[in-house]
DNA sequence: GCTGCATGATGAA
DNA sequence: TCATCCTGCAGCA
């Protein structure tokens, strides 16, 4: 389930998997059968995410462009994979095999096309290259409420619903404040800690954000999934430092939770 | 077997 | 703001 750390580690992880060898790709279910034919017996030279995009690079041009929306996943099977189920949009057989399913999106675009996406796109933590600032005077532009402005991928790629959330319960931010006037200490908090728990999430594969310190735990990995967050889907449940009742929120047209004593208005 | 929901985004109204 | 698209699976009967 897809915020950008999955991406990324999508990229890693099937780059080193699919190798550097000509990949037999297909489409089972049909829907992107003359995308496939264009890429099918070519050789990957980098996949690279950006947010929640997916850009697969071939020794010619056209570029596989994924993003998962809210339902895609991708499946990878180092040997013996099963069959192809009929909503299987991608196949790519290297050395090992690749599914993709309900993606929202799967084209193929040209470099142009690419960059212009690329352009829209907010500074990704999940690049050692991103700019702060960027989200800084994104943030400062902004009049909506800061629990929205994090959905904005225009603003900062690679944000879903949980990591707002979680973002905002640890830097002590009410979601309901205007963007326009979140302290540039608080954005420099709210960043770095974008920059840290993304990467956590790359590495492990999941989102994990409470520190394992408070739940008796000795590295991430060993929190049980009900301890792994502090505030998403915790509605009315007592917040895990001040006990206060988790509360929720309606922002950018879908849930978000917060603590209404660590993130007062 | 069916229903409802989910870590997303878009285009019309 | 709402409807729409995409899939899988938990929770129910």
């Amino acid at each position: 389930m897809p915020e950008g750390h999955v991406l990324h580690r999508a990229a890693r992880l099937q780059a080193k998997a699919l190798g550097h060898g000509s990949i037999a790709v297909s489409s089972p279910q049909g829907r992107f059968a003359e995308g496939a034919r264009l890429l099918d017996g070519h050789r990957i030279e980098r996949i690279r995410a950006v947010g929640k995009h997916l850009f697969y690079e071939w020794d010619h041009d056209p570029i596989l462009h994924v993003h998962l929306g809210l339902f895609g996943k991708f499946k990878t099977f180092a040997s013996d994979p099963p069959p192809p189920t009929p909503a299987t949009r991608v196949q790519m057989i290297g050395a090992s095999t690749v599914y993709l399913a309900g993606p929202t999106t799967c084209e193929i675009l040209d470099g142009a096309e690419v960059d212009e996406l690329v352009r829209r796109l907010g500074p990704d933590p999940l690049d050692a290259d991103a700019d702060p600032d960027r989200f800084h005077r994104a943030m400062a532009r902004r009049s909506v409420p800061v629990g929205s402005a994090l959905l904005d991928q225009a603003a900062i790629a690679g944000i879903g619903n949980v990591y707002r959330s979680e973002l905002l319960f640890l830097s002590g931010i009410s979601p309901k404040r205007p963007a326009n006037e979140v302290t540039t200490d608080e954005l420099d908090d709210l960043w770095k800690r974008s920059v840290d728990l993304l990467s956590l999430g790359e590495r492990m594969g999941r989102i994990v954000t409470v520190d394992p310190k408070e739940v008796g735990a000795g590295s991430p990995r060993e929190i049980p999934r009900p301890l792994r967050l502090y505030v998403y889907k915790r509605g009315s449940q007592p917040c895990r430092r001040c006990e206060t009742e988790i509360a929720s929120a309606e922002l950018g047209g879908r849930s978000m939770w917060f603590c209404p004593s660590c993130q007062p208005a």
